[in-house]
DNA sequence: GTCTATATGATGATAGAC
DNA sequence: GTCTATCATCATATAGAC
């Protein structure tokens, strides 16, 4: 009944359904959408393969369930809380938030997930940066005034998808060692930049 | 002889071997390296399967002659070039210079291909980001006297490949119809940021 | 709910005729 | 150089026994 399970790595037993879907959600994140096979998966969890078709229809539904089945916190509210804010600390805040989305359970392997997956995709499925855009980053260089919204909110955009590749996909040590005080003093400038300077 | 054709479809006919590798470099770059089939790059290039592994051995053989039979500018000139210029400017400099280095023939279709390559490969083969970090921005941090150089460079890394993501894979639109001034004035002050101010 | 068996198709790769 | 034919392997997916 997708009860709120502990996600992640489950220490204990779960029931097969939930074992499922952890183990799509990592190796949907660890692999990519098109390299991992439902047998892979089947065989990560500890489960009969056709037990993946028996739950979940069909390998997109899986995927959609397993890493899209979110809500990662209410856009709106994220502009609104941005927008209320002092403007000259806009950046430092909107990367402050990203990080705070970005520790919430399972939020960094959905988000590598997503991302492989609109990688490979070809440009047909690209939820996360049409999200990321058009519900936070636009709004908020929109809600400053700026005529250029679109274009600001897109390179806003650019540096949120380049953090998670660099850190999450790609695995460059020294940004994955950067703390959160580290992480909000390096690219705070550039998101403010982007969404509020004047250039 | 793998002359400077004029690149998307040709209109004229070349050889086999060269239309192969053009047709596979296009593939690779919009469609990504596991999810095109070599009878895909085939049809495309309107040849036999069969003479796709008669050239060029295996998958792997083709996309390393196709994509990563580099030079893409020589990365130790870059750097001296950067070094040698005003540290005060270093950031748009930079940037200009990733761009005319995306400028030549068929560079934002192996960009494309690489960073699509990287993703897919989950880990194994990160050429395009080593290459960047090692050889060239984490260098220039250094040259600058930077001891936290290497984390300087890799965040240039991530200004990069975010670039290269939002506009050329996921195409966000507002970003591929920026003119070369534009992202030098957009992007030149972020690298400059990670590169050379203090923080 | 769980698993065996299997249908169906695509893939990378090879051998060999012309 | 070019193509036909084929192999072995893997994939997603389904039907049905227990």
């Amino acid at each position: 009944m997708n009860e709120s399970r502990p996600r992640g790595r489950r220490p204990g037993r779960a029931d097969t359904r939930s074992e499922i879907l952890a183990a799509a959600l990592t190796m949907f994140s660890e692999v990519g959408y098109e390299k991992v096979s439902l047998r892979a998966i089947a065989r990560t969890a500890d489960v009969d393969p056709a037990l993946v078709h028996h739950y979940f229809h069909s390998k997109p539904e899986l995927f959609a369930e397993a890493v899209l089945s979110l809500p990662l916190g209410d856009p709106s509210v994220v502009v609104s809380a941005l927008l209320a804010g002092p403007h000259d600390e806009i950046g430092r805040r909107a990367v402050e938030n990203l990080l705070d989305i970005m520790e919430m359970p399972d939020a960094r392997e959905r988000f590598s997930a997503m991302l492989r997956a609109a990688v490979s995709e070809s440009g047909a499925q690209r939820p996360l940066s049409e999200l990321l855009s058009k519900e936070i980053y636009s709004k908020v260089a929109e809600g400053l005034g700026h005529t250029n919204a679109k274009q600001r909110g897109d390179l806003a955009v650019s540096v949120v998808l380049g953090l998670v590749l660099a850190r999450d996909i790609l695995q460059l040590q020294s940004i994955g060692r950067m703390s959160r005080a580290q992480l909000v003093r390096a690219i705070g400038p550039s998101m403010q930049f982007y969404l509020a300077d004047h250039w």
